[in-house]
DNA sequence: GCGTCCAGGTCTACC
DNA sequence: GGTAGACCTGGACGC
């Protein structure tokens, strides 16, 4: 029998502007049923387990009906503040763009806040899956990972591997297997640094360094460059990075530039002015047409 | 059907 | 520190 948890929700909160944020949702052990304005997910417990449920939006809480006999409450009210960052202030954000009359509907909709996963592990693995290739083979690999080396539920449906899962298996399975290609190297190292605890990703969500130091520090796993090392910083909460990408790039140029390339340079001194915010108000700045 | 290009980049060797 | 070339994959596109 499903239970049904009520997580109160800040009034700066828009539950369909945060699932709409970017592409996560689309990924593993995401689904998102836009329709329906809900969102799947496999929260995984303290045993491992896997967690099937569903997050929807009623009165201004979140309800998340868990398909399981048994979980952890406490823990999993934790996930979920986390994923949908309910105990972020975004004041700073709504500040710097008050008077800019392209970024009003931000604040309209309640706008900002980046959907992530219930750990910087998964948003780490993931991450590294959206370089160099394209949205479909991102979902592609971050599917067969959960599939094949994910715990899975009763009902069949699995959580993201543990990095002691992915630890487990060699080389030649994440290129095979997985379809990770030149990223396999990648995938075992990582797993394995975090399984032995050589690297703690979950300690960047408080780490005391300086952004740029964190970003250094994000940059020693192999695969994290320029690009992913902005990523994962705006999902731990630091938006000085635009994280440019070949995609950032293409709606800058289309929305600011006639269409035509300029330089990242260029990029960066069109949102100088916004701050340590600046890389979630280039985030916002391109991606108005997906928040409805 | 086949070949080419490129996509939500990064690493390494070399200068 | 800057840069060229290699790296996997799969979908889109032109022929």
């Amino acid at each position: 029998m499903p239970k049904t948890l009520t997580i109160a929700t800040p009034k700066s909160f828009s539950f369909i502007s945060t699932i709409s944020s970017h592409g996560w949702s689309d990924l593993a052990p995401f689904r998102l049923d836009r329709e329906q304005r809900r969102v799947n997910y496999v929260f995984r417990g303290p045993d491992g387990s896997a967690l099937p449920a569903v997050i929807s939006e009623n009165g201004g809480k979140l309800n998340v009906v868990v398909d399981a006999v048994t979980f952890d409450k406490e823990l999993l009210v934790l996930d979920v503040r986390h994923m949908f960052r309910l105990d972020e202030d975004l004041t700073g954000l709504y500040e710097v763009i008050a008077d800019d009359p392209r970024l009003a509907w931000v604040v309209e909709r309640r706008a900002g806040r980046l959907l992530r996963s219930r750990s910087v592990f998964e948003d780490l693995v993931k991450t590294i899956c959206t370089t160099n290739c394209s949205w479909a083979l991102t979902k592609i690999m971050v599917s067969n990972l959960v599939s094949k080396l994910g715990t899975s539920s009763l009902g069949g449906e699995s959580a993201f591997p543990t990095a002691e899962a992915m630890a487990s298996v060699d080389v030649n399975f994440y290129r095979a297997g997985i379809r990770a290609g030149y990223r396999s190297q990648y995938f075992v190292e990582l797993a394995a640094a975090v399984a032995q605890g050589t690297l703690e990703p979950e300690d960047w969500l408080n780490s005391s360094l300086a952004t740029a130091e964190l970003k250094k520090q994000m940059k020693m796993v192999k695969g994290v460059g320029d690009y992913a090392a902005e990523n994962l910083l705006k999902l731990v909460g630091r938006y000085e990075g635009l994280a440019l990408d070949s995609w950032l790039r293409s709606q800058f140029y289309r929305y600011h530039n006639n269409g035509k390339k300029c330089s990242d340079e260029r990029i960066a001194g069109h949102y100088e002015k916004y701050g340590d915010w600046r890389g979630l108000v280039i985030w916002c700045d391109m991606t108005e047409k997906w928040i409805v």
